[in-house]
DNA sequence: TTATGATATAAATCATTGTTTATATAAGCC
DNA sequence: GGCTTATATAAACAATGATTTATATCATAA
């Protein structure tokens, strides 16, 4: 598989508003699928199906501790780039220029926001 | 419509592998419809279709010249972006540990790389 | 080993979106 | 106006993917 697929690939995993809200929630700690069914108010089967997404593509890695299986970010640049790809598309629809690259992490403060 | 689905819309834009392709081969330039076409090899009535996507997404702008409509990238920060995240999205397989963020320009060489 | 809590998987349904083929609009030239 | 070139739109079809409900696996403790 070559270079222009993979990225695809990734932006399309990171393309689902149930996804970035994971990785919004993880963001640069560590936790299990209970804690992220609790922050997102996700059903648990929904959650580990995206959470199945995300490891498949490399996007989060995982740690087992007893019953407990964790998981984090694999990238933590992700979030860097997240945060100028949130910038862009803020600015992107009210015509205004675009905000200053790579100031990163704040942009997951508004997930919140769906629709 | 706040911004977590914002962000969504621009990175499901990004995700299709013909509009990458066309992104590319705009770079920073500013072509016309036909020479995308050409360049790209698809099918006129495809890359119109994408191109629609992309400008109603405020990805690319457009200018008339006649009989001619051209296409350029209304963010020159999208490539810069988008490079890192091929970064990313290349070393994310293979267990590499991730390249030095920012090497921009230069992801798009390997968009004629499909499948 | 049985019971319990944590997480994963499967099947069914529903919705979204990319592609093709055919046709329409729009501009410029004779 | 009619012809040609450039680009856009529409309808039909195919494929992909998200969500729910139900069930399975896995680890631990008793």
């Amino acid at each position: 598989m070559k270079n222009a697929n993979k990225l695809k690939k990734l932006l399309h995993t990171l393309s689902d508003i149930n996804r970035l809200r994971i990785i919004s929630c993880i963001g640069s700690h560590e936790l299990s699928v209970g804690k992220i069914v609790e922050a997102t108010q996700m059903s648990q089967p929904l959650v580990s199906h995206h959470l199945k997404t995300l490891k498949k593509n490399a996007i989060v890695n995982t740690r087992r501790k007893g019953p407990f299986i964790y998981y984090r970010l694999s990238s933590p640049q992700l979030l860097d780039v997240l945060g100028v790809l949130s910038d862009l598309a803020q600015n992107v629809d009210d015509g205004k220029s675009s905000a200053p690259m790579f100031q990163c992490p704040a942009w997951w403060r508004n997930l919140d926001d769906i629709n």
